[in-house]
DNA sequence: GCCAACGTTGGC
DNA sequence: GCCAACGTTGGC
């Protein structure tokens, strides 16, 4: 089992990063696709560190650290009918899709911009900004990580 | 709101 | 099992 970090990408007008400081752990619902999905049941481990990462906002980037809090177990929103995630085609007795718990970890000053991310040279090969990745979960590396938390620890140059 | 890039679906 | 159409993601 290599990887032991991670980075999950979360719409903050859905769920923020200051969300999951407010409540210490919360499912990681909602993930439909398969990669991403197996990513969270074959090979997340309680403990492992994830890069929360804020999509669809202004900026865009990783915005803290949150960890892996429990095993795998179904997901619950695709068998509830009022869930955006209701998934129809999945059977209780044999769950499409699984999820884990994260828990909250730190939050930084200010989110790192994708921008600067793309930037620094010991990300040039991360998943997660390849061009065209659309995968909510995605593993790192323990450079890559530690290069963000480095980057994370930078005073802001003006 | 646009649209490139990608995953999924379904007709054949 | 191909592949066009469709839906979604996510940066801008």
């Amino acid at each position: 089992m290599p990887t032991r970090h991670w980075l999950c990408k979360s719409e903050p007008d859905v769920y923020s990063i200051d969300d999951l400081e407010r409540d210490g752990s919360t499912g990681w619902d909602g993930v439909r696709n398969y990669q991403a999905r197996n990513f969270m049941r074959d090979s997340m481990r309680p403990g492992d560190r994830v890069l929360f990462w804020h999509s669809n906002a202004d900026p865009a980037g990783v915005a803290g650290v949150a960890k892996v809090a429990g095993k795998p177990r179904p997901d619950p929103s695709q068998f509830d009918r009022r869930s955006p995630y209701f998934d129809p085609g999945s059977d209780p007795d044999d769950p499409t899709w699984m999820m884990v718990d994260v828990a909250f970890v730190s939050r930084f000053r200010e989110v790192i911009p994708l921008d600067r991310l793309r930037a620094e040279p010991a990300l040039a090969g991360m998943l997660a900004l390849k061009r065209g990745n659309r995968l909510s979960v995605t593993p790192v590396t323990p450079e890559e990580f530690e290069a963000v938390m480095r980057m994370s620890r930078e005073r802001k140059r003006v």
